[in-house]
DNA sequence: TTATCTAATGACACCGGTTACCATATAAGA
DNA sequence: TCTTATATGGTAACCGGTGTCATTAGATAA
């Protein structure tokens, strides 16, 4: 049975005839006296009201467990009536590290970048921390010294990597030196990698892949042309490696592979060589919904009806996916749910080092995929 | 002649004889002993290796006047030696404001925030400060509140904020109240606002618009279709005021108006109805690209080809716009220049209060604007 | 009953910079 | 030469929290 944490302004020795003239009493609380000040509380403040040292007040923000329960809801009480909210700089300042964390990436969709930084933000929601985003050139000289200096420097809490640059070796070396919690996000379980001190998000781009291998099989279709993806991600092998498994499911491969590198310009390019085969491909597959809307404007080209005359698959359901006629069959990732998952855990204390989070990618059909012309 | 920063140990009435053993001196420099400690350097170490207060080390640090210009430079020398970088955290604590800069936005277009977040971020470069992004949900309950907190809590040294929320009256005023330096991005040159307290960088989309119209009536065009933008958005209205009076230069207005919300479908349902009268628009041109993209979509199905059967232009300047067949005529703005600005000026002290800085709008002409048919 | 231990709390220095104010040195004016 | 103005540097307190360690009170053991 906890004491119902009455106000009862310190000293006071709860006299009963107080409740008579409760209104006297409201005008004469300190607590009410310091709100019509209309100034930021300090820890101060709330110290003096609650009639116990900062120290105190410091150990109830911080949960401490060495504080009396009576204390704890006393000093909360006060906290809550006057809208005490600890100042980051400060409390960064003594901690050593400020409430940051850093976004670095490198990578030209900016559909999946705003979905990573509103999941993100997801995750971040009331653990008073603040996303500060930092893409950079991956490739540049400087680019290690560069990242050294903003996490050093701004003494983040935590850093969530995006690919490709979550796929630098030397980057998470440096910030295992530099003793920052991070995530990265990528395609690949590192089975093949050396282990990593950071944790990881995972997406397992296979799985929609290879579904999206079976749907087109179904669907009759024996040549098949693969757009390749860049050969530096993770995620075009992954996500080849899907796509094959799905037609090796019934025993077929890629009829074609054309290199392309996440453009659109190299997705045209690379399903016009297809087109343009005499053994064309009566379905193609973008390693990406960008290179998949470049094959569009190829079979435009040449007059190919989509999905009447071919038929095209792409990845990622990005906008475009939907803003094409006929609309995109595609594979999805949980974009936003796997960056809130990344600083949810990067925040979150009880989490172990080293561990994995898995997400899955799932097949959309819509309307570019048909049967197999006869 | 400058002379070379010797390490004149202060209080050294310069001897002659230490000329000679300079390499002495070197190997005994407290500079390369520090350095050999591999410690983040503070005020403290530059303080002492260069023989003066710390205050006088805050005084070059922030450019204070009443230096001499030799121990100026002195602690310059040291300061870069040892690579000192004053922290932030404390720093901010101090002068009661954080060196974050605060992005507040809600807006679907991710091309249009990735933009914003560069341009910002290039202004941002070398001045010390960081980007803190903030989407939100302008049209929920406790946004004012929300922002309060933010930027309260944070000690933001400044605020962009994008449209559509740049034109809450009631947010401009709280940023004032809260005495923060802001900056909103408009393409309203506000002599219909009140006047505000905060810089502003405005865009003149009429201008590229204006373009836009006397480029479709060049091109024959009589019976011209509009897809009108959000109405809240100061965009629409401009934009549509700049087409109009493209059209009006030749005595012309539109044949048809249709709304419109900026989206892909609103244009799309748009176009139907306009392509369905029996008087059918020859060109259309949409308040956006998603909808003229919508656009697209509403002639594909009904076998209209682009340009011959119908010309569409939009604006914006998105990814789509190059990705659909044929290319999209547009009118680009120069976003990421404008975010540029904002930053810059707002982190630079020598901006008047109540500035504006303007940007023009372009026609750009692609594929999809043709002869008008006969 | 007294000694010992543990839980709860407070005093004080500190995080790394800043401002306010004072002290000193130098230059100018009488 | 002596006083007054000006430029410069030093000292202490502060920004708003936290760590360390000492202290107090209550509980347990002897």
């Amino acid at each position: 049975m906890t004491r119902p944490s009455q106000p009862r302004t310190p000293l006071s020795s709860g006299q009963d005839p107080g409740d008579l003239m409760t209104d006297d009493r409201i005008s004469a609380d300190p607590v009410e006296d310091f709100l019509k000040r209309r100034k930021k509380a300090t820890i101060n403040d709330v110290a003096s009201l609650a009639q116990v040292s900062k120290k105190t007040v410091s150990r109830v923000i911080n949960k401490s467990p060495s504080v009396r329960g009576e204390t704890r809801d006393l000093v909360n009480d006060i906290i809550a009536r006057v809208g005490f909210r600890p100042d980051p700089q400060a409390r960064g300042l003594a901690f050593r590290r400020s409430f940051l964390i850093g976004l670095i990436y490198d990578n030209p969709n900016a559909q999946y970048i705003v979905n990573m930084q509103m999941g993100a933000l997801d995750g971040l929601r009331g653990s008073g921390n603040e996303l500060v985003v930092h893409p950079c050139d991956w490739k540049a000289e400087g680019f290690l010294d560069e990242i050294r200096d903003f996490v050093e420097l701004q003494r983040l809490s935590g850093v969530i990597i995006l690919p490709p640059v979550a796929e630098d070796q030397g980057l998470l070396d440096l910030l295992d030196e530099l003793d920052v919690p991070f995530i990265r996000v990528t395609a690949r379980n590192n089975d093949v990698q050396p282990p990593i001190a950071g944790l990881q998000v995972v997406s397992r781009d296979r799985v929609g892949c290879e579904q999206a291998g079976e749907h087109i099989v179904g669907l009759g279709h024996r040549r098949i042309g693969f757009i390749a993806g860049n050969d530096l991600y993770p995620s075009a092998h992954e996500r080849r490696a899907g796509f094959e498994k799905g037609l090796a499911n019934h025993g077929l491969t890629f009829s074609t592979v054309e290199p392309g590198n996440y453009s659109f310009d190299s997705g045209y390019e690379a399903a016009q060589k297809m087109l343009n085969r005499p053994d064309r491909p009566t379905a193609i597959i973008g390693c990406n919904d960008d290179m998949a809307a470049g094959a569009y404007k190829a079979a435009y080209e040449l007059g190919l009806r989509i999905p009447d005359d071919l038929t095209i698959l792409g990845f990622d359901d990005a906008p475009i996916a939907t803003r094409i006629n006929p609309t995109l069959t595609t594979v999805r990732l949980p974009t936003r749910d796997m960056a809130k998952m990344a600083s949810e855990k990067l925040t979150s204390a009880d989490t172990r080092p080293g561990a994995s989070f898995v997400f899955d990618s799932a097949l959309i059909i819509r309307g570019s995929s048909g049967p197999a012309p006869k």
